[in-house]
DNA sequence: TATTAGCACTCGGAAAGATTGAGTGCTAAT
DNA sequence: ATTAGCACTCAATCTTTCCGAGTGCTAATA
């Protein structure tokens, strides 16, 4: 059997009937609200040869039909290919308050969560492949020194360490202009073994210090590694109670709230993204065990300096996928720009 | 009527029943599990007092007793009175992983979530009174000069400003050991208008620059100020099914989410706590209107340095307040010392 | 051959009763 | 002052009934 224009059609609106109510859907609502004027009966042949391709089912005997993951899938497909519209309030929304990325960035998963009425996740852009713009040392006081390291993208790491005694002015100038000398411009990974143990030698009677130091710079490139994930409106899912259970739906916060399985997430759309930069999990799709019930949209935007981030939305099946998509889509561009704009 | 010694005994009987259960607790129950070897009739007379006296209340006729925020409260100014106990195993979660403030305090949030099984919240702590112990300003590239910013406790932050040229070593020199002259030691306070009209005057052709820093660093301080505030655990209020309907709880998590209310909260608890730095609100107590249902314990920890910081816990009214209480003391002493000892 | 009207059937969910049992207050006896 | 006993209450739970949305199938129609 085939899968016709008119099949299609029944399709797209049982499904779109479907995101509006989340009631199943009959034959007798489709048959009126659509301009196929075609019986509920014949819409009933129509549904029982969607059933059998797997695109929809019923939740039970003598219930309307609600779309499978099969179905949803399709009609993500069919509906990406189409237009963007709409979205201008969230741009002001968004630009209000804009002082720090990091609280920008909750901010975007706020707003995106009001906007939208799903939980939303917004992870900083991740700096692994950009470059150290600039390091500083400095005395604090008499046992801490203090390593400031910018990376591109301005993103700031400081780290105390502990040394055995005050260092004199000139000295923490020489350090100061051999480390910059050696790692200014240098990516996180080019740091490695060789290169460290060339400015030891060249620290001299500083080298055990230095290796403080670079215990810190350690510290500080892998804390700069770790993904920071702000989630938002996580309690919307609540809203939702075809996510089963209560239970099920605490597990999901759960998850949220502790992050359980948001690395993967990420990690997972930030590779799988192409051109557009939008990907969307539907139920059983999505990498997280606890979400096999929700639909996931993921978008990544990107920085000139090569740093990427993602922003995710997670929402029931039946999410209103034309407005996510097209929301994220213009969302990405947004960020994008500031980012630029800030640099 | 008087409270005397044996109905004291039944509505403390009737409490920690209640905390065990979460059911009414009938006059049968009592009769049988306390050692008054009272007759279940007796007990229903000596119920019929307390409830007058307006410390139990029946849910709705034919059914046991429950505590009111009153009965709730004489039990736990009762018991706060006794001794501590426990808590060990708390301590080796909590020092597996302290490198740094923030992850540790998170931490905090989490370890206490799931050794309670109720809502947690902790803040780092506050810093208003304490002393500027460093100031550095550098270049990191051609327009920007990033001023690092720390006070004791070591709180550190950065604040990054645009400046229409570069400048030069000698400088930046000068302008640091100016504002350290001046500012090294003040209190966030002390850096009033006429201190910063003095420097902006030996700053001489820098001043417009000073202009910038000054407002760097005003608002690296009113960063400094907010509090951060951690939660964790938010879920476990799902739990609680005598928190009202799911739409109450809804309501709670989202506050907790958003962070509304919290700072009354928190303000609240610091300004209030007495020498234990406990403090504990039942029901209507609380500050915040959304936690009506729920009770509330802060701790405060204060660290040498004279930041306060507060520990609060969330849960149903009938929250085992002894464990509660005394971990949370427990909590805070270990905080302090940890502290100290970083410092 | 495609569509439609008609009808018997299914089944979840709401409404209405029936049952249970935990708990009470009151009274009379100890 | 305490207790046994009893009638009464009421939420919770289980049963039963009923309704209607929706189906699949068949026979009639265009």
């Amino acid at each position: 059997m085939e899968l016709d224009e008119r099949k299609l059609k029944i399709l797209k609106a049982i499904i779109s009937n479907y995101l509006e109510t989340g009631e199943p859907v009959g034959s007798r609502t489709i048959s009126k609200y659509t301009d196929l004027n075609l019986s509920s009966a014949t819409i009933r042949n129509e549904m029982a040869d969607l059933e059998e391709l797997g695109l929809i089912m019923q939740p039970h005997t003598s219930a309307g039909r609600i779309p499978t993951d099969k179905g949803y899938r399709l009609y993500v497909d069919q509906m990406m290919s189409e237009k963007d519209t709409e979205m201008k309030e969230m741009k002001t929304q968004l630009l209000e308050r804009v002082d720090k990325m990091e609280t920008m960035l909750k901010q975007v998963a706020k707003v995106l969560a009001y906007n939208t009425n799903y939980a939303t996740l917004v992870t900083a852009p991740q700096y692994q492949n950009s470059k150290l713009k600039f390091i500083q040392l400095s005395q604090v006081d008499d046992s801490q020194l203090l390593a400031v390291i910018v990376v591109d993208g301005n993103v700031i790491k400081n780290k105390l360490m502990q040394v055995e005694r005050m260092l004199a002015n000139d000295e923490l100038l020489k350090l100061n202009v051999l480390l910059n000398t050696f790692l200014q411009g240098a990516s996180l990974q080019d740091i490695n073994l060789e290169m460290i143990h060339t400015i030891k030698n060249q620290a001299g009677e500083f080298a055990d210090i230095m290796e403080n130091i670079f215990q810190g710079i350690a510290e500080a490139i892998h804390e700069a590694d770790e993904v920071e994930i702000y989630t938002s409106g996580t309690t919307n899912m609540l809203k939702y109670p075809e996510l089963g259970n209560v239970e099920q739906t605490t597990k999901l916060l759960e998850a949220l709230e502790e992050r359980q399985g948001l690395n993967e997430l990420i990690d997972e759309s930030l590779n799988n993204s192409d051109a557009t930069g939008i990907q969307v999990y539907i139920g059983e799709e999505a990498p997280v065990s606890n979400m096999k019930d929700c639909s996931i949209v993921t978008a990544t935007y990107e920085l000139d300096g090569g740093g990427k981030g993602t922003i995710g939305i997670i929402g029931p099946k039946r999410m209103d996928y034309k407005k996510v998509v097209s929301t994220l889509k213009n969302l990405t561009d947004e960020l994008d720009t500031i980012f630029k704009k800030k640099e």
